[in-house]
DNA sequence: CAGACATATTGACATCTGTGAATGTGTAGC
DNA sequence: GCTACACATTCACAGATGTCAATATGTCTG
């Protein structure tokens, strides 16, 4: 069992690596089955399934399988729950000081 | 030297451990010094030391040195980059999809 | 069904990260 | 200056993470 804290912390793990931010950088464009993925990134096979089965966990990034294919896809509804989280992570409320 | 992705990953790092989000987590309510943070987190001081390191580093927090003693606050400055950061690394440039 | 292909999983290994004990650095009060 | 205090840094170590090679799983085609 996972604590609130350790669930959020691993959504914030898709963002840790250099090699997932750049994942995310070719989803950016739209929706790239793994093998795209391969020829871009300069890494193995199963270091790149492994990446995106963190991404995938995190919310970040949705799957969709479609025959030989695993189509991969930025998650519309995985990010802004990240964006909220981040949001509400870092807010200060210290109404104190707003009232001077 | 770091490359763009790797700068990016570091800020996001502030938010991988469990025990950052805690510190975070109290430090919502207002600046606090170290050996307050110490106190209600169980955690040894060379440990806190540490993370506090890290969550300077990645500008989500800022220290305050006042005397004998350093305070600690979340940084509106390097959150609102962060969340900024964030919105651009999963926006979905697929102006096709938006044309149908 | 056999073989090719796309991806996932496993195993092994090096590196990174979190941790506490010990030590170092700087400041306040005597 | 000496001592106590607040915090940072160093060291050592266990556990987590990224990586690739090898293997397994599942799917399409002939």
């Amino acid at each position: 069992m996972l604590t609130v804290h350790q669930k959020n912390a691993k959504i914030f793990k898709a963002f840790c690596d250099e090699n997932r931010l750049r994942i995310l950088e070719l989803l950016q464009s739209g929706e790239k089955c793994a093998c795209k993925l391969l020829d871009d990134l300069h890494i193995g096979q199963s270091t790149l399934s492994h990446h995106m089965r963190i991404l995938c966990e995190s919310g970040i990034v949705q799957a969709r399988k479609e025959g030989k294919w695993t189509h991969y896809s930025i998650s519309i509804k995985g990010s802004a729950y990240a964006q909220a989280l981040l949001i509400k992570l870092t807010e200060t409320n210290s109404t104190i000081h707003n009232c001077k």
